[in-house]
DNA sequence: CCTTCCGCTTGTGATTTGCAACCGCTCGTT
DNA sequence: AACGAGCGGTTGCAAATCACAAGCGGAAGG
């Protein structure tokens, strides 16, 4: 529980490892940046890969502390919100190479795979882009909105790999 | 010892995570990539993080198996040598933003981070140019060197850094 | 009051980790 | 032939972490 770990050495790899290198807290990150998710249940009910519930309720909290998001807090027993902090936005790039990564050289299924593609042939134009997005939406920054919204694409990818399978 | 797990899920980010998303796997081919260390002891004594040998041992058998190192064999005894795949070498990207992110949101040490910053500022084309480089050792590939070699470089910036401090 | 939804917590066993010691093999030296 | 150093690991054990299922107290709606 208590972990004030000093870390295993100041190596900026290791730093990132350390703060998202484990089986779930990118699972969870990636839910809330892609899936637009930001309730407790609403993660662990729609989670594809079936989070449990201690787990999630582990990694959120290791993530605030972390200053990677942040609880808009609600009295128990009501509805708490999270929300990316800048730090956890600007994990869209590492985002963007895991999925062209994953969808180069492991078995994935094409529908998901849509919107890797996207975001790989967008390039960071457009993940800036989608960045801005999600300070407007997580940060209340006061940018102007673009139509249709990089998430809106990403999904009308999804759904059109979906539907032509 | 014997995981011959279906996939949680077939996202690429996921595909990815299950890959090298632990505390060590990344860790071990970070050593390979940037500290060119290809032997068994090399890798466990050299290593900053100091990793045990029973797990360094089942992460070179993991990545021997899941395709991302191939392993000369040797009779027991003697030096077996590690050597990256074209995924394992395609992972260059992914360390590159990485340690892009740790540089800007984490505490780490100016010595370490001038790899990382060099890295960056060289973008795309750098990286490219240090893949084609990992070809030419690790796979044997026949394209010219050029010099000094990226590699040169990031430890040159590295004990710039560490000289000056 | 009763049900439903909310964010979790609490067991429980299984797996994974970290640490230290040790092993069988080969090679160069004496 | 004997030795010591170096090679890639293995083994045992305690501690931490994980996965699964069940349950819990508060709040809101009927």
């Amino acid at each position: 529980m208590g972990e004030v770990n000093e870390p295993r050495s100041e190596c900026p790899i290791n730093a990132a490892i350390e703060a998202f290198g484990d089986r779930w807290t990118l699972i969870v990150l990636r839910d809330i940046v892609f899936g637009d998710r930001r309730y407790f249940r609403e993660l662990q009910a729609k989670s594809i890969e079936g989070i449990a519930s201690n787990i999630l309720a582990d990694r959120l909290k290791r993530l605030v502390r972390s200053g990677l998001l942040t609880r808009e807090d609600a009295r128990p027993g009501q509805r708490a919100r999270y929300s990316l902090t800048e730090p956890a936005i600007q994990l869209v790039p590492v985002f963007a190479q895991l999925g062209s990564w994953g969808l180069r050289h492991r078995p994935t299924s094409s529908a998901l795979n849509a919107r890797a593609v996207l975001l790989e042939q967008g390039g960071p134009a457009l993940w800036q882009e989608f960045m801005d997005e999600l300070r407007r939406e997580h940060l209340g920054s006061e940018l102007p909105a673009r139509s249709p919204s990089v998430r809106e694409r990403l999904n009308a990818a999804y759904l059109a790999a979906n539907g032509s399978s």
